[in-house]
DNA sequence: GAAAATAGCTTAAACGTTAAAGTAATTTCA
DNA sequence: TGAAATTACTTTAACGTTTAAGCTATTTTC
């Protein structure tokens, strides 16, 4: 069995004092005698005492924690954005709980009321579907939070959210105009989730740009793969054995690109002789040798860094009342490219 | 200024009953009747009321919270390890705090403080160096906690001490055995930290293995690498660039050999004519087509649903004081045999 | 119809900590 | 020298919940 803990009014009894004085004690705040306050220190000491955050948190409503939201944490994408939040929050004092909310609205619901339970100072949500309700329910209970990668559309909200995105439109327009300019004009989109607002945009994006050059793609190009693995790679499958396959695929992010790779490269398609290929996020695999997949990221700083600064502050002025305006900071994209776009093998030609 | 919490008083106030009579009715007990148990609930329900669990917490001194301490997130080996962890503790309705430590141990400790303080129920660790001192006070406190893929050798604790590790002496054998069978004698190894039991006891299968083939290595192809994927690109490029260079390498994990192969790439060296490589792990990325890594791998169950399950355990019945032996379970490895390793080449050779 | 049981609620204490206010002894200094 | 200030502590209450025990009025039992 777990041993008692030791707290602080045990020091006490040891020392002679009241809990009161060897909170101070331990605490290192004035008003106590430096012999008293020496003997608790070696007493809590010797009793291997150790805090009770809990009830810390209980009476000063503070838990030096965040919450951070996010889809999976084996997504690199998101494995990436954990270490650099966590990183960038240490720095500050704050620890990190990580959620993993796997595109399940309930499980986002539920995840947010435990945190908000746990009395996490902020969070960071970067899993949020576009229209979810729970959102709301944080603007008004004016809980400090801010979005990563995903905006809420909501008018009577939207502009009272804090949030860091990448420009999805502008990214989702030039990957299909690089594309174009490698002479493509038929080309498949494989989105994610259409629930997040990073896809919708992007999408707009594609859709924008295809319009602009006149280009007016077989509905069955666009296909919805979730940011899912195994569903990129179907669709990819799929669009290979086409009777007019498409000659570039552009995949909303490196993941599903990746298993889109698989697919045809399994079905002996040659990349990007035969079809080109573009993601987006630049994980860390797609720069390996022999993969080197031509993709799209966001620049510096980083989305987490700015998103744990914009919370910080959030929460230390969270005590004043002269409203602030919410800070929505848009990302610019830049292009990396490398070998699956075709690129290196015949430029641009138009 | 974040909104004050509606808490159990509020709606107390509102219903006019008393605070317990609340609890009772939204915690389901008996006690109450059903017209005031409805009244109250509706009133929780109008003010959303959501409960303080850190205030639960303190009084049943339960926090319904797993800590998982890993080296980081970013590696796909951690970041699937814990998306495992989670979604076994969720079953039984645990939450999972996660702390990346990376190699530094005294963040660990400052980590494992913050678990205890915060009152997780049990920690899983696998992070741990296998001197640390701050395990033992673990045990001494009799808290509960498994550790994954590294044990603890400090003979007062190690029979007290809960693991699930690999067989890393036979792995470590095998490997060798392998490369060996596949015509190398000059084998170079990339351990991991040798802090970490699980490369100590990988580093000594390697060992006996040459040993007992009559292998005496060049004393510079031992290399530990610490599990970093720079210390093991630059380990690779050296080597290649000596002037008897080895034939073959056994990286202690998959992210050292994928930067070892970058290396060695990059340097116009052929994997696996001009150098064999062999990874440990098995990673999602290794199978990619073109990288195809030859590689390690445990066998199911994983160490993260054993050891989550033995974690759960042992909270379940931490209330006992029937001595309980200490699960100590060492999993199997199997070999993955792809391309970097040469058997499909050119197949055993002795 | 009196004793016993029950239903429906309340009171009080507790979890481990901190903050605010109070008290007694000591020091300061005009 | 004596009022004011300071020091070194203590007392009390609070954070939001749960729980054991208590109370009262009603119902059941035989």
């Amino acid at each position: 069995m777990t041993k008692k803990k030791v707290t602080i009014k045990d020091i006490a009894k040891v020392a002679g004092v009241t809990a009161t004085s060897v909170s101070l004690a331990l605490n290192n705040r004035p008003g106590l005698g430096l012999k008293t306050r020496q003997k608790i220190i070696a007493i809590a000491e010797e009793l291997n005492y150790r805090p009770d955050l809990v009830a810390r948190s209980l009476i000063n409503r503070k838990s030096q924690t965040l919450g951070l939201l996010i889809k999976n944490v084996s997504d690199p994408f998101f494995a990436h954005l954990v270490d650099d939040v966590e990183s960038v929050a240490k720095d500050s004092g704050y620890n990190v709980m990580v959620c993993n909310v796997h595109n399940n609205r309930d499980l986002e619901k539920r995840h947010i009321e435990m945190l908000v339970g746990k009395r996490v100072e902020g969070m960071i949500i970067s899993s949020v579907n576009f229209d979810a309700r729970h959102i709301r329910s944080l603007v008004e209970d004016e809980f400090p939070f801010v979005l990563v990668n995903r905006r809420v559309y909501d008018p009577e909200i939207a502009n009272r959210i804090n949030h860091v995105i990448v420009d999805g439109f502008e990214a989702g327009y030039q990957a299909i105009e690089h594309l174009y300019r490698l002479g493509h004009d038929r080309i498949a989109v494989l989105t994610g989730t259409l629930k997040s607002s990073a896809n919708i945009e992007k999408t707009n994006g594609v859709k924008k740009a295809m319009h602009d050059r006149g280009i007016f793609p077989d509905p069955r190009f666009i296909i919805e793969c979730n940011n899912s693995k195994r569903e990129a790679y179907n669709a990819a499958r799929n669009l290979m054995r086409m009777e007019n396959p498409p000659t570039a695929i552009f995949a909303q992010d490196d993941n599903m690109a990746l298993s889109a790779r698989e697919a045809l490269l399994q079905g002996g398609i040659r990349i990007p002789e035969d079809m080109a290929l573009l993601g987006f996020d630049d994980i860390e695999v797609s720069s390996l040798t022999g993969i080197e997949l031509s993709t799209i990221r966001e620049k510096k700083p980083s989305m987490a860094r700015l998103s744990v600064e914009i919370l910080i502050d959030l929460i230390k002025n969270s005590g004043s009342n002269k409203p602030r305006l919410p800070k929505q900071i848009v990302l610019k994209t830049e292009h990396v490219i490398r070998k699956t776009c075709g690129f290196y093998l015949k430029g641009y030609v138009r």
